[in-house]
DNA sequence: GCACATGTTCAAGTACATGTCG
DNA sequence: CGACATGTACTTGAACATGTGC
């Protein structure tokens, strides 16, 4: 699995420790039956279930910083490296004592036992904002700014444990902030491969007792790259590589494509005229805005006959 | 002359020199009498003429960077400090020997026996700027890109003198580039005064056969500050008193009332809302011009119950 | 450190000259061991400590002039520029003989090895409040009114050391008035970084007895300035620049009363004429929307104005 | 010196050994007195000098891969990581024992001083291509393909020693072939900066005789980098980045095509944009209904950059 | 070799900091 | 003290640089 710039896409090198297999293995078993569907451990599971508990995750407040968006069509994140995603996370009955595993994953099956690492770059230690890292944290994407958050290593997979206090009285939810330390396309890591967040609520046996997704890109123009994808999936058919695109700007949506009929009383003919005009005229400008001046001939041409 | 910043806004130091003086006297005794306004040595002539080289002064091309801005309504340059201001000189024949003088005052008369120097942050020879720029040089606010100029001091007030030659064949003037090297707002410098710049055609012994004058704004926002002082004369005093105008001047004729029924297919609803928007603002528009608002109300409420 | 001004944030020019190195030394060497926090001579050292003589200051009476202003909730003095802030000094015992230093430092840690000192703006020469001011004592931001006062210079810091004698009878404390003689925005100079002063009692030998902190701002409006720094604090995690939303999407925007100029090239005079048109109809639609005829009424008048 | 990719464009990390800077020293007292410039040893001479031996260098056949091309406008190299860039040496009279120092430098002045070294990613040990490879060679970027080659570091500075041999009978030159291990653009590496090869003859006690340079850039689109390199210095002073759309040539519209300037106070943001708008929609408008788009579209594009 | 993916740079715009004026 | 004047800093969108995939 090598692509073209030279780098590995997959990044595992050492096999699972008997003792962390045996781990595994033992948190795993504890998952209600129809949940287990792989037994590779290389492969980190990625179906949501809520769970007894219902655990639920949810976006914190969106603060005008705008560091990150969020794609209502894609369930997805967009941020940008070294900034702060707040989430929020429920359970019920909101008691103590339990655990927040997060763990980054590939979202593409290919990939999917790829433990997702920091690149070399990033991990060089000479870098600043490596100062001061623990060795054991350094290597990791995800970090969370929780200070008893848990840095593990499972069979070259990385994950973070955060430990979970009931929500604050009068609060249905507990917020917790991550942070991402490379970018998804770092060469030597993600290698531009998508990703996401996997949730697993636990107790302190680490058993599983729900499990929640959250597709997430750390790139440089979020904002950009979600309008991008989401671009995407709204023209699926369209062939991805095209010829030309006619460039769309802006100044108005130029998808509606809905037909409105008007009916108007005006006073004087020069004021009645001017309405025609203008109907005109705005249809026009939008025909060269979004380059479909054949879709809006008729109409066009419709007005003309109107006019005197 | 001191404001409330504390600076002195008189910059002057020392009477001129009689050397000096004397120079100075025989200069302008050369100049056409009708021109000879003031003898006060001190308040620079900034009245414009041609002479009979036809001297003349226009702006050269504006490079997209656009660190400089023109008004063609104040008939003025608004620009940031350190950058360069193309400019084109032309004379009548176009002979060479000639000399442009450089001079920036201050616009308002109140200050114009003032001499333009840099103030005392943008002179401390400790900047980088000024770095191997001979102490002559140091105190001028106005550069000439020309290499041959020459920097002269005469009774504290600050001018330069650059070589002129002939334009290029085929050319009808003679680029010349200026820099700027304080703010307007410099405190202890110009201190948020205007200024103008004066040139002034000289022939080798210091005749001046023609002036010119561009008034200059040296600014951090040229393109703000410009668009501010126009929207100043453009109306000059909008809250204090209102200019009455003549009901029922025109723009359009008041009497036809007849009432059309305008029916129309418009594609997009934002395109829908936009002609009866429309309907609505020319019929109130007319309304008010006319003073007819009474009759034209009902329509006008007709078609606010249109909109959702 | 250079910011966008282009002033060097950084003023320390030399290096520390060995005679003062060995002072400094000399006198650090009696520090009691534990406030010996960084040997760097380069920067101040912050920490508050009363030391043996329970060392205190204090804020003196604040007269009605209001020149100056005290924010308990930041614990920081607001002032004009050269005016008096009057403040107390308190040691137990109160014996003779002892000697307070004063220094200004930035209290930013990342300004913190840059010295203090006056912008060049300020200490210029021919200034009437530098008129007979020694050189020595000219390019100190903070002056005490004490005449005995001694201005010291320490590998390009400053700082002022003034006699202490113990209090009057029947008093507890020793008034002691500073000024200061430049803003903290003031370019090439403080540059827009917050201040403090760093008072320390010494014996005579130079021997630190006890420091203590005192935040200042010195500005054009303490009053103003204090208000929006106490709001700061209030509210940490608000959002520092708020973006724009646009105004409501309705037919009726009703409080946007901002004005905008638009320029526009118009091909064609009935073009041009149209768009007079228009704009002078939307106002004149919302205008009579709002019922806000009064206020719209003198752009409309100056639109009509141009209308040939 | 760092920029906004957080990766220091400085590698360098120690200082000088004193050993090391003996040799150094040592090595230059060698060089006739003219050509020592600098004696910072952070800073590599690059001037050129064929010396007393006439050294030369040029470029050996381009074979079909064409994995490089040579630029003869800019002297200069294009090359695509990990291929093989065939040069050919020459000097005069053509005797044994000399060698071939090669270093790779940053052609701008600004980073002269920093060492061109390895990219974390490329140097991680896990990659295949670093597989065998000797820890002291791993951090070159450039490699000779003679095993002779010593791979020498000085100073954080790195360069290779290749031992070089009269030609072979019938030919005048050494062929001496080279790789490049990283490109010009790895980020946290050269990061993007120009590089040059500089080649020096030295004699065996490392003494220098001549000294020649090749500007390369490594890669993955040599041809279509070199083109827009090309194309740059061919129009050295066209704007960098446009801000406009290039003026659509005019053909002569029947109208009224004359342009009229519209200045306009408008009340309200929203009707501003309406304002825009509808200056774009009849332009739009009658831009359709005369056929004229060509004519029109530079005014319509101006309207529609001025939208937010 | 081209279209695209994606980081970086630049510049316009705008909110804010802070002095000055009335 | 409020309204402005004016520099500075942040935000954003667009243009560019440059690697990758087809
Ligand atoms: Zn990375
Ligand atoms: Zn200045
Ligand atoms: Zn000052
Ligand atoms: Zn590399």
């Amino acid at each position: 699995m090598t692509s073209t710039n030279g780098f590995s896409d997959s990044q595992e090198s050492d096999l699972l420790g008997e003792e962390e297999y045996k781990t595994l293995v033992k948190d795993i078993g504890f998952v209600p039956t129809p949940w287990i569907q792989k037994l590779d451990p290389a492969i980190p599971i990625k179906e949501e279930f809520p769970g007894r508990y219902n655990f639920q995750v949810s976006l914190g407040n969106l603060d005008s910083s705008k560091n990150w968006v969020y794609s209502q069509v894609l369930k997805k994140v967009f941020i940008n490296m070294e900034e702060t995603l707040p989430l929020r996370f429920k359970w019920e009955p909101p008691e103590d004592g339990l655990l927040l595993r997060t763990a980054m994953v590939f979202s593409l099956d290919q990939y999917a036992s790829d433990p997702v690492r920091r690149c070399h770059n990033h991990m060089a230690p000479n870098i600043p904002s490596n100062r001061d890292v623990l060795p054991r944290v350094i290597k990791h994407v995800v970090r969370c700014t929780h200070h008893l958050t848990l840095y593990e290593e499972r069979n070259e997979h990385l994950s973070i444990v955060t430990p979970l206090n009931r929500p604050q009285p009068g609060s249905q939810y507990v917020p917790v902030c991550f942070k991402f330390l490379c970018k998804n396309s770092c060469p030597s890591g993600m290698n531009r491969r998508p990703t996401e967040l996997i949730f697993t609520l636990e107790d302190s046996n680490r058993r599983i007792l729900g499990r929640q997704r959250l597709p997430v890109r750390i790139c440089s123009c979020p904002k950009r790259d979600k309008k991008k994808e989401e671009a995407e999936v709204s023209q699926p058919d369209v062939k991805k590589r095209k010829v030309c695109i006619p460039a769309g700007k802006k100044m108005m949506p130029s998808c509606d494509t809905h037909i409105y009929n008007a009916q108007l009383n005006i006073v004087g003919k020069e004021n009645y005229l001017a309405v025609l005009k203008y109907a005109y005229d705005i249809m026009a400008g939008q025909a060269i805005r979004t380059g479909q001046l054949d879709f809006f001939k008729p109409y066009l041409d419709n007005i003309l006959r109107k006019t005197p």
